[in-house]
DNA sequence: CGCAAACGAGAACACCGTTCTTGACAATCT
DNA sequence: AGATTGTCAAGAACGGTGTTCTCGTTTGCG
């Protein structure tokens, strides 16, 4: 894509190797504390830096640091689920079930999420400034959904769908409401397989939410036994039983 | 429960309502500009307070003035959720369906949420201070929940399971996981449907906090009728069919 | 009436993000 | 090589924040 020369004057090997190492000290903080509590002040004094100035050379204020942060948080949990489906796709010889695969995917997701609680909340959680999501983001926020998308369109053995089922319903109006997602998709794809990702994606993250913010804390003793029982359970339910 | 004495004097009259009007106008900024931008010197002034020092007599502390507004968030919307489940039950002679009980609720919760965002994102998105929910808010913060428990483990007609249908099965450890809640249920209610309710919790939350935090803007065109779609076939998913 | 508690005002402290100016240094061009 | 241009960290300053403490004043109670 970009690097189409390879010189890099020591000025700017110097600029970007520092604009990452701000972010790491953003991105550490962010970890310990929280966004509210990342504070420009407090990242330059973490660099040895004798004033907060300085930063807006590399960056135009907080809030780009944050988006930067947001970006690289995509990034990573795009690269962690993918990685997982990978290794679920290439491990065995024997195809593996897509209910499977999706259980695998879902467990990846969260261990990132548990890992990575604070970065989870700045890219799930309440937008914090105005909601404005840059152009950069959505390509990288997509990756997951995407990923669940071809855990459900595409046909886990030769078309996946037993004679019998019962496909469900689709009502126009709902058939209608994702009309900008399917004009980007085969016009072949169905649309209640569509909405079954979809669901399953607003499931999979309503689930890591509702644990990471304590709203179940009360209620499950064992979140990854709990979590595990619930994903399959919904992946059979929108119809990805083996 | 309380007020056993009715005698007020004009202090203590005065200071539940300045401590009311306190909050109105922290709820108004609020609903204005997000959690974050909620500031007490400007709720001072706008107060007609000469100083933000004196909140203090009212509220330890900004997280405490978030914390009542947290609270009240939550009576407000099991509020509107259970007015929209009184509304379906009692109207009509012939008992309604379970099922539009079920979407019936999410599109008050919906419409409570669209209606009031921030409050929504308070109670919902990520936990701001430390995440340490007072003892005082679980009562009303489980009123949903509870509500959509009822919904699923009451049987709509005589015992509303049909002969043929299978039950989803569960593993011992994920009926395990949920011990805490099923000791506090009547003693036959079964596992299976008490999760089915914890699903549909989650994921009518999840629908509505992605719709809410914009992470389906740029997917779905018709947000309500998409939302009506997915209630209906998640509830016939878990159970809910009629 | 007198006393103690509650009240609002005010100043102060320690932070914060952001802007602007200044002097030093490196890269580039002539 | 020398002059110039642009980048850099520094520093000071502004307006904003939550919070704490100390004051007189006012209110309610014994």
């Amino acid at each position: 894509m970009s690097s189409p020369q390879k010189p890099l004057t020591a000025r700017e090997r110097a600029r970007i190797e520092f604009t990452a190492e701000i972010k790491a000290v953003a991105r550490r903080q962010l970890a310990e504390s929280g966004a509210a509590a990342l504070s420009l002040r407090a990242v330059a004094r973490e660099l040895g830096l004798a004033t907060p100035s300085a930063l807006y050379r590399y960056f135009p204020g907080r809030d780009a640091l944050l988006t930067a942060l947001i970006l690289d948080a995509y990034t990573s949990l795009g690269a962690a689920a993918e990685a997982a489906y990978a290794a679920l796709d290439g491990a065995d010889e024997e195809p593996v079930e897509a209910l499977e695969h999706w259980v695998g995917v879902c467990h990846a997701v969260r261990d990132w999420a548990l890992a990575h609680p604070h970065e989870y909340a700045l890219i799930y959680g309440s937008p914090v400034p105005g909601y404005a999501a840059p152009q950069d983001t959505v390509a990288q926020a997509t990756r997951v959904p995407y990923l669940i998308g071809t855990l459900f369109t595409d046909p886990p053995g030769q078309d996946g769908h037993r004679p019998g089922e019962t496909r469900p319903a689709m009502p126009d109006d709902a058939r209608q409401s994702l009309a900008p997602l399917l004009a980007g998709l085969p016009p072949d794809t169905p649309a209640d397989r569509v909405m079954g990702s979809l669901m399953a994606w607003t499931y999979l993250f309503g689930a890591i939410s509702f644990e990471l913010f304590g709203h179940r804390s009360a209620i499950v003793a064992d979140p990854r036994a709990f979590f595990d029982h619930e994903a399959r359970r919904l992946g059979t339910a929108l119809g990805l039983a083996g």
